[in-house]
DNA sequence: TAGGAACCGGAGTTCAGGTTCATCTTATGG
DNA sequence: CCATAAGATGAACCTGAACTCCGGTTCCTA
């Protein structure tokens, strides 16, 4: 815990990042459902090494989902700067989405029981959220969403189409219904 | 599987449904995370009676899901009965989400990764789907909901609602937004 | 380039939770 | 009221998957 640890040696780095390659790819795929031995396997390394980077599965699973978030909060600021506010809204969302259909891991952690512990570990550790806001904020002051439309739509959003990421159900379609729900109309 | 088996004695009929009883209920708080032996002991049984009823934890979540399918249906018929279309399919969607919120294991079955192995248990069982498509068509058809509207978006939006059920987001909310965005409007 | 700390490997341990089965109990037909 | 088959019971068993542990290996520094 102490904040001046000697670097890790060169091959327990490089093993760190073969683990969590293995392991990101793993989780993205199949979830949680996948055993620590086949990540160790995937990655070419023995399960005690595993254990001597990661305190245990969760933490593991933790590293792998901090990560998206970081890639996340990319995204997010990348929107952000977009000059248009329905663009930089509509690219957010997309990109978002996108990145959640390739990431079972991610999409199953938002989804599951145990929220909200994963969005407050990502509070702590990014901006996703204040850029989110920001993005959610443009919009509507720019009169391109209804005018009652906040963060935590965008959450709500998100949480049902991902929750049509599995199985056969066409999650772009239930979007562009979702967008016509909450984009601002000049007829009413 | 002969289909003259002399009836359950008496007992056993009564214990089917204390166990019936017991699993629906604490299914319902907390998914399939329930142990077994909390059902048995709930249902005032020794384990081994919920084995001579149901040959694994499967079936029995299977009979309780069902169970709530056949509500559903019995829902979803009384709807049809109604008279105006529009009332007709706002009384079945309302109707499914608040019987959703109250049974955890129905939403996590159908948010799971192995749908679609429930609906079509539930296709096999009642008739749920050919329902809803008629209580959607005549909503359609009456011009109360945009024209493209089709029964696999009823479902779209349910498992949208039903994921914003664990946790603090509010689904009436979202409910409400999908409903602007796929009500037919005239101005459009 | 030698000493030793840090690291690795993977067989073996542990444990939680589903499932079984030998034994006891009870409903039911005669 | 008995005989008996159907039913109930729960301690023991089994399985699978997370995790440990220590002998062997590798990197690093002086």
């Amino acid at each position: 815990m102490s904040a001046h640890e000697r670097p890790l040696r060169a091959d327990a780095r490089r093993n760190r990042e073969l683990v969590l390659d293995a392991a990101g790819e793993l989780f993205a795929q199949r979830g949680d459902a996948v055993q620590m031995d086949e990540i160790a396997e995937r990655a070419g390394l023995g399960v005690g090494t595993l254990y001597r980077h990661f305190a245990d599965k969760q933490a593991l699973l933790a590293a792998i989902i901090g990560r998206r978030f970081e890639a996340m909060t990319a995204l997010a600021r990348a929107a952000d700067e977009t000059e248009d506010p329905w663009t930089a809204f509509e690219t957010l969302l997309h990109g978002y989405l996108e990145a959640a259909q390739a990431d079972a891991a991610f999409r199953f952690a938002l989804l599951g029981p145990e929220e909200p512990r994963w969005s407050d570990i990502a509070a702590e550790k990014t901006d996703f959220a204040e850029i989110t806001e920001r993005v959610v904020r443009r919009a509507a002051d720019a009169g391109r969403l209804r005018a009652d439309f906040c963060a935590q739509d965008f959450t709500l959003i998100t949480r049902g189409a991902m929750a049509n990421m599995t199985g056969t159900g066409d999650w772009r379609r239930y979007v562009a219904l979702l967008l016509d729900g909450i984009r601002e109309r000049p007829g009413t």
